[in-house]
RNA sequence: GGGGCUAUAGGGUAGCUUGGAUCAUCCUUUCUGGUUUGGGACCAGACGACCCCGGUUCAAAUCCGGGUAGCCCCA
């Protein structure tokens, strides 16, 4: 039989061709590509992070810097490269880490020791922090890195969500005390989560991770994660509060006031350029990207509508308004006085862009002193008076992130399901529900939950109320329950 | 870890079953010129592809083997 003629003329073919909810996947492949955040790579598992998604990175890259900065943290840069000895030496990251490191074949490989490419970077810096700290005046030491890590995933990669190349933050800091390790610890993911709300529009649940879940070596883990519309949860960031393991393996002490050796107190925290894949995944929708206004790199894009006898007259406007508004807040607005394309063209490539808002202006507008203000997350439309240009700029960008935010949030509360029983666990994990529920914190009934389950993996245990009730017990085992945990399915 | 599907120009596709005459189809993008421009404009012309390696054959986009990459499903 021979296939109908597709009718070409309805076809919008660099849009979106699918709906989000209707083929995620592959509606947010065409997402990222289509929008020209990042392109497929030659090699299996790793992206091209193209400009316009580069841009997102150095915008979270220049927001955390200055949360850094307030901190005390200072950036540096330790190798790619970490000798297999180094891995051996705390026993529990070692076991966490191994199945997943690639390994560096050269022809020299019998001269020395094999390398590993960093999955990250405890062992190799704490190796230095060693040789670095002798005494409480050397403490506290705050160093962090901007760098790429490598995890060999066997399967399921996805952009930006899960590939075996990513970019991230790590920190890595060293305490004299226990207290403040564990103060600086939860500080850091008030931060992540300040991040991830304020600047991302992205909702997060806190908390402590599982047994089952926390770092490899760590002794407690700390962690964001974000809900998605389809249903699953995405890991965003995770600060670790490591104890005096790796101090006690790396050798690293200190000569306290007291005049005795101590062994010192350490964290590590990192964040991904997988923020941008939930980012992108939570607010975008069926016309492409939606991105929040703190974190676009253009905020704005102005489309003149042009004809022959006002083309001149509209465009010096466009830049007058352009330069009026990089005056005020001295952010990138964008011109499109690109002649080739119409007026509607250019609307679908920047809502495609996720641009949050779009000023038109054309020869009716002038002559009514007015500009036509288009948002991205609604559509709506409004007419704004040329005076009162700058404040509703203003007000619409601040609309826009709240918006998406609230939009987001209300989505998180609503799917979350508190269950009692194992059979009410199992319908909420069927309609793909935020499952909050009490658990032993036994690890293997945490594997039997997620092998039983189709997939739901503990998310963490809420900060504010970790412990369960006394006399409540476990949803799968039925024994006594020591925590209250939410779990879900994840990327 | 197991199973399935796919790969033809920047994007989307036809051709593959049954190997040949189709200097590989059509739409779109891009480029040139002209007319246009308030939600993906129109006309004319041009550029542009069979994933890689090997095999079978007089002849391979098409059949066979291997590789690479992508997608889906199950654990």
């Amino acid at each position: 039989m021979a296939p109908l003629k597709k009718e070409a003329k309805e076809e919008k073919v660099m849009g979106i061709t699918v709906k989000k909810d209707e083929d995620p996947s592959e509606w947010y492949s065409q997402v990222v590509l289509r929008s020209e955040l990042a392109d497929y790579a030659p090699v299996k598992g790793c992206m091209i992070i193209r400009p316009y998604g580069y841009a997102i990175w150095q915008n979270i890259m220049d927001y955390f810097n200055g949360v850094m900065k307030k901190l005390g943290v200072q950036n540096a840069y330790f190798p790619l490269f970490i000798p297999e000895s180094f891995f051996g030496k705390e026993a529990e990251h070692a076991k966490g880490f191994t199945p997943e490191v690639a390994w560096v074949s050269t022809s020299d490989e019998e001269d020395g020791e094999r390398l590993a490419i960093r999955p990250t970077s405890e062992t190799i810096m704490y190796d230095s922090y060693a040789k670095w700290i002798r005494s409480h005046r050397d403490l506290p030491l705050r160093i962090n890195q901007w760098c790429n890590v490598v995890r060999w995933e066997t399967h399921a990669v996805k952009m930006f969500l899960r590939s075996r190349e990513f970019l991230w933050q790590e920190g890595h800091c060293v305490y004299e005390t226990e207290e403040q390790c564990e103060l600086e610890t939860r500080l850091i993911l008030k931060e992540y989560r300040r991040l991830a709300e304020d600047i991302l529009a992205m909702p997060v649940l806190t908390g402590r991770k599982t047994e089952k879940e926390k770092f490899a070596g760590a002794k407690r883990t700390y962690t964001i994660e974000a809900f998605m519309p389809d249903g699953k949860a995405v890991q965003s960031g995770t600060s670790h509060n490591l104890g005096q393991g790796f101090a006690k393996a790396f050798g690293i002490s200190y000569l306290g006031r007291d005049e005795k050796k101590h062994t010192p107190w350490q964290n590590s925290w990192g964040i991904s350029t997988r923020l941008i894949g939930a980012m992108v995944l939570l607010h975008s929708d069926d016309k492409g990207l939606v991105l929040p206004p703190t974190i676009a790199p253009i905020k704005a894009v102005i489309v003149p509508i042009l004809f022959d006898d006002t083309k001149d007259a509209v465009l010096n406007k466009c830049n007058e308004i352009k330069t009026q508004l990089f005056r005020e807040f001295n952010f990138d607005v964008k011109v499109d006085d690109r002649d080739e394309y119409s007026p509607g063209w250019k609307f679908n490539e920047w809502e495609l862009k996720g641009v949050p808002l779009r000023i038109e202006i054309g020869p009716k507008d002038m002559e009514k002193k007015q500009v036509v203000i288009v948002r991205r997350d609604t559509g709506d439309k409004e007419f704004v008076p040329e005076s009162k240009l700058l404040d509703k700029t203003k007000e619409l960008l601040e609309l826009v992130q709240e918006n998406l935010f609230k939009k987001a949030k209300k989505h998180m509360e609503n799917s979350i399901v508190e269950v009692k029983t194992w059979d009410e666990f199992m319908e909420a994990a069927e309609q793909r529900k935020l499952i909050k529920t009490t658990f032993c914190g036994e690890i293997g009934c945490e594997e039997k939950i997620k092998a039983e389950s189709g997939g739901a993996s503990s998310r963490c245990m809420p900060l504010d109320a970790e412990k369960a009730i006394d006399g409540s017990i476990c949803v799968k085992c039925g024994k006594p329950a020591e925590y209250v945990v939410y779990f879900s399915k994840s990327y």
